[in-house]
DNA sequence: GCATTCGTGGCAGTGACTGTCACCATGTTG
DNA sequence: CAACATGGTGACAGTCACTGCCACGAATGC
């Protein structure tokens, strides 16, 4: 877009040590067990300065950690305009967790599995985050439903809301409790539960396999 | 059950009588705005005792709005042990829906609503509760389908999970962004967005609809 | 009457933040 | 080159949620 300053650049070059650094002591010693004057530290700089980078610590988890979340938000961007809510969804679910299954992804996103199911507070923000992505991808479905149907149909925002809501649920659970699986095994079991919810109106995207 | 001590009985009064005063603090200015110093004061007690009746702020925000969550648990258990997953958990979310929307309540719980949704700390916390009740719900569900069917099957558990994750997610999409319609209006949306949905497995409780 | 136990408040401390200020290294301008 | 504005930084004090510790007083048990 617009040409980055040098400011902006050793900015985020800066951000980019500090979190390496958290990382590598939220992984040794959990994250509640790590203090911000201890990442500050170790990336030499004052905790103050920690928060003029971050603006809480879970940040600086979520800043490397979050991804996986954008990488389905932009698989749903790009699927076809007039495609139904529930079809599209299908598809980029399908499409994300391929892309995010390849090599040295997987092994980061276990990592920060890890870092995460440890900690109650880190999963408390893992939610709130993953109801910000429900709102994204609802309003980006709806705003193509809404072109091409009824954008006064005052149900068609929830019930695609819902749809949303059960496909990250779905996909949710199955990262949380198959992490044993094989991806192709994971992917299967997400797309067989997503085979099997038929939205409560055609328009929506009703399963084309009849 | 067993009788209640003295202590006990005082102890219980005390917990209702500060977050009667907590929450009406909440209502006033607001979660965030409210300092547990100020609700141990308005309370008439010092703020360590405060934390000798409830482990954290938000528990005493919660002890009161948990009841909600609570009567889907208990209607899911009430439900014949022989009935399959699916089927159960529809039926429970109908006849929770209707009772929570009887007379009182639904002034209750929106007041509620409106101090969850202004505080994004509140907000995480609430999600974790709905996880916590996801996981005991499950658990329930899974024990009848295990001891009906095969208690080894490696899918059974997560599939049980994210039928149960998307029943929770229709219901607080719905009560969160369908406010303004009757309960009636509500209870409609919830169950014709369960209807849709189709276990991947005719054994978890496919539509008895056909 | 005395010891034990329990509920309480006071106080100090921790950890995540925020506001303020002074310092210093920039880069800019006359 | 000197005066100046700009922005990044650390030091410090303060807030708020929460915890551990200790001492006091009141109810309870013998």
């Amino acid at each position: 877009m617009s040409a980055p300053t040098l400011r902006e650049v050793t900015r985020q070059a800066a951000r980019e040590r500090i979190s390496d650094v958290a990382i590598e002591l939220f992984i040794e010693r959990g994250y509640d067990a790590t203090t911000v004057e201890e990442i500050a530290t170790a990336a030499g700089i004052s905790e103050r300065t920690f928060f003029r980078y971050f603006p809480t610590k879970d940040e600086v988890f979520f800043s490397r950690a979050a991804a996986d979340t954008q990488t389905l938000i932009d698989h749903v961007t790009a699927r076809p305009a007039d495609e139904a809510p529930w079809v599209a969804l299908q598809a980029a679910v399908d499409s994300t967790l391929l892309e995010l299954d390849r090599a040295e992804n997987s092994d980061r996103s276990r990592t920060y599995r890890t870092v995460l199911a440890h900690s109650a507070d880190l999963l408390a923000h893992q939610f709130t985050r993953l109801s910000d992505a429900l709102t994204a991808i609802s309003d980006t479905l709806w705003e193509r439903w809404a072109a091409a149907e009824d954008p006064t149909d005052p149900d068609a925002k929830i019930l695609i809301r819902t749809l949303v809501s059960s496909a990250l649920g779905a996909v949710n659970e199955v990262m949380s409790f198959a992490e044993d699986r094989t991806p192709a095994e994971r992917r299967r079991l997400v797309h067989n539960t997503l085979s099997a919810i038929r939205p409560a109106r055609p328009d929506l995207g009703g399963s084309t396999a009849g």
